[in-house]
DNA sequence: AATGAAAAAGATATAACGTATCATTGCTGC
DNA sequence: GCAGCAATGATACGTTATATCTTTTTCATT
């Protein structure tokens, strides 16, 4: 059994418990986000989506979908390319991280996924305390290279 | 003399120092952001700058000036939200941050443009470099709330 | 099984954001 | 004034996202 497969069938059990339903199209979509293994944009699903042979599927459906997908932490959203990844940690937590980041190489398009550090945050919220602000960003994405491509 | 018009004046002469100029066109854009003084859209600043009489102008002119704004550092693009800033610094400093941030109240859409800490880019990049990766990234985006909003 | 409420998906239209390309205007140094 | 370059205008189109209404599916209850 893939990797793919395991990891859907973690998120229908993660659906089930917080009383959802990972339905078909979901699926279809979680899986064709899992198999892009890149950022790809809510048309871009779409293309993969409709060519899968199934009914065609309107734009509208997909942002649905992909905003039930980010609502249940199976999927991320990044708002610096507006495209949409597989969230990382399907297989490995029960629970999502509340705060994560996303380092993306501009080079390969590749992104890696973390959880923030205590210090980090702490020094972040410091920064915006002393601006008077309350921070409540749980999502912050970097731009960067990879090794690989550096 | 307005705040405004001595940020305009700085502006032409960054401009001029840059070896470019600051045109009518693009002084009525900085103007108007200038103005705003909230987050606005590219659109937005479209409707403001054509209701002001001067032949209106098409949507790839403001990109472009917004373009020329942005790099001339005298506005900065918020990427979460697709909107435009003045440049808080116009006046106070000759040159620019290296690194900014921003904290963007969710309540009043206030904007603090604040540099960061060496402290915070150091564990900024050391956590990237425990990834593997080099950070680039001159700007982020904080959401909160301020402290009159809390 | 029939039924009714709620969730999900489909259909259609349109809004909002952004860019490619080519033509025209205007500034600047000779 | 005129050549060359920077800036702007005009037109068209591509991409991303949402509003709204309808239909289908699911699932608990009778």
């Amino acid at each position: 059994m893939s990797n793919i497969d395991t990891a859907i069938l973690k998120a229908e059990r993660r659906c089930r418990d917080q009383g959802s339903r990972l339905t078909p199209r979901r699926r279809q979509v979680l899986r064709a986000l899992m198999t892009a293994g890149e950022p790809i944009s809510a048309y871009g699903l779409l293309e993969v989506c409709n060519a899968e042979g199934l009914d065609a599927m309107p734009p509208m459906s997909m942002y649905r979908i992909l905003d039930y997908l980010v609502e249940q932490q199976l999927a991320h959203r990044l708002v610096s390319s507006k495209k949409y990844v597989a969230c990382s940690h399907i297989n490995c937590c029960t629970e999502h991280f509340q705060r994560t980041h996303f380092l993306i190489c501009s080079g390969c398009s590749q992104v890696r996924e973390v959880e923030m550090s205590k210090a980090l945050i702490a020094s972040l919220s410091g920064l915006a305390g002393a601006e008077g602000f309350h921070l409540s960003s749980r999502q912050l994405e970097f731009s960067g290279v990879c090794n690989e491509c550096h």
